[in-house]
DNA sequence: TATGAATGAGACTTCATTCAT
DNA sequence: AATGAATGAAGTCTCATTCAT
């Protein structure tokens, strides 16, 4: 039998997130995530020196790539175009958690908790974000294309639309009919992001 | 010493709702919830029949009240009113889950998750509320009220605006200073929803 | 079956010092004195608190005995009789240490170790028993009953001559036939410390 | 860097005493003596054999080294100057155990434990030592040099004396401030025991 | 209604060792 | 001679639950 094996530490990763998505991190057990990978029980703590590190490694991996979709639209020119960086910043994070949709879901659960391990990691991608989400908003508002409501409200609204599709995916799939985790998805809900954009957040549509 | 004791029962409840809040329900343990109430271990399986009868507990008592707050609004005349009943619905939910946001938190966070035990609690509560959302949503779009956006997308933002807010609502207090909590952010926030309902989902203002 | 059952806690001590006085208190696993004891594994964690709290309760237990024996004999009128003081206090602690023979070698190899655990709680009972034996000497010293060697380094040479029979008791057993757990033991190897202390430590013998 | 690579072999032993010194054989694990020495896992078992062998090695440079200190003294002339012979040993015990005093500390507490490992490698050494010292005493008591004390008894006394302060060194450091690895307490302590045979087992003081 | 003792299962981690390289 | 990956066994501890009182 031909194996394409896997190194080991990516597929335990892997397996990891599979069954966290599913069950949470406190409902897996490292002995499930061994044998789902079908690797030893030791490989974990060898890896990723015990159970802990592999959610550490799951939150690390995801926000460095989740604020990279921020600061690469927002960093160069949102100061001149406020909307635009918005809406592109926008969809890549809407892809990225697309295309990380398992992922996603492990995270945005265990950040809803408050232990302290998790606060450590998170805390300075969450000011990131802060940052910049903040300043995009700002421009917009001081430019006058945004209307000027109170930031924090405009970005927490703006956040629960961006993450919860992903969070409560299962119910999507099974009530709604709606597929997070394809291409159709993004698309379609990005319109919607825009429409909210356009009629809500901004004081005169684009077209 | 008078120390007005609280029936055991409600006790327990309120305990593990405050520890499953920050630690979640796989991350708190019998003992925990047993020595924070400083009631006996024994107990917790005499008055909820064991652990996961506790999370049954919550998830019935929140949806319990979630679903009222629906009923109510909408099966009035949600047919006549469309948006009036949507705007007050939303407001009810608000206040609802703000009063209960240690509650609205863990159950939130355990819906979640593709646990068993979880779905099938809660699973004729979501196709209540869905075939709610629904009907209020189809009679406003027959009603030439709100704009014609597929049903499922305007109620996903919809939810994702309405429950996110509490599900991390610890970061909401550190990094924003919101407090979904008080009384001031639900008004404050009404208004955010309001303003959506008006500019994204309705066709022409209201005034 | 008549079962005169021992209260679990103290049978699970007992075994506890049996085993680790064969096999070291590291090389003895709770697993093994749970089998050994008959009892339930878990129990061992429910009233020692963990492996540790055995070797806490084990350590104290020694020491407060070994200790009290000193105590009672030195307090009393050891500035006016050192060398009866002296001696009353060993033929003492030779014989407690005969009684509890398991008990003496465990703690006295692991007072060997320096790990942390360890000196915690016997850096107490060591500095009272450096009070107590040293205030002895002196007396006697002052006194002109014993010869004016250094005292830190007669102590030492005491503290051998008392401990080192039941730390290696398994030797005198198979090489010297000598049984230290023995009642006769302790009657002849008093009359040899008290030929130490008539020889050696005092100036003129007693008679 | 020039660095003066110490053999593997060697580094792995001097390491392994230092920590078996500390925590114990049982309480020292493979890894922490390669991270210790800075070398790679396997070459314990390369060169020792796995970890047991490391136990062997030591206590057989130990007792090889111990045991000459006996022989060299004893087989020679014990018969015609026991005094001097005893006296002379015990001078060569006293240092070789001082410059080997991490390695002393090691063996002696090993030693107290009764696994059968160690039985069987330390069998030979320990009567070895037994008819050495049987040897000299009884030619002590025959020639009328020494008291007719049990024989037995007065070894016991003997290595008591000559082995604990190397057991409980770092309570010799601490709460006497007494070090036995320095050269200076070899001397002073050797003139105690000198005192002690003198005064003790001896008839007649040798002046 | 409430309790403390006791339990069996399973949790995570570490261990000493091996093996191909 | 030396290494890094991998392993199976065993370690300690915590879990939710039960039961007699």
């Amino acid at each position: 039998m031909i194996t394409s094996k896997k190194p080991t530490k990516a597929l335990i990763m892997e397996t990891a997130i599979r069954l966290f998505h599913t069950q949470g991190y406190n409902g897996t057990s490292v002995r499930d995530i061994a044998k789902k990978a079908n690797i030893n029980l030791a490989n974990i703590s060898y890896y990723f020196n015990g159970k802990h590190g592999l959610l550490e490694a799951c939150l690390i991996t995801f926000f460095e790539g989740y604020v990279k979709c921020l600061e690469e639209e927002i960093s160069i020119d949102g100061e001149q175009n406020p909307s635009q960086c918005l809406l592109r910043s926008l969809n890549k994070m809407l892809s990225y958690q697309s295309e990380n949709h398992y992922l996603s879901r492990v995270v945005w659960r265990e950040v809803s908790m408050d232990t302290q391990i998790v606060r450590e990691i998170i805390a300075s991608y969450l000011r990131k974000e802060r940052y910049l989400l903040k300043k995009v908003i700002e421009a917009g508002i001081k430019m006058g294309e945004f209307r000027p409501y109170p930031i924090p409200y405009v970005i927490i609204q703006l956040k629960s639309m961006l993450t919860m599709p992903f969070l409560n995916s299962q119910h999507l799939c099974e009530i709604w009919n709606i597929f997070p985790r394809e291409h159709y998805f993004v698309e379609k809900y990005y319109t919607m992001l825009e429409n909210w954009v356009e009629c809500t957040l901004m004081i005169e549509p684009i077209h």
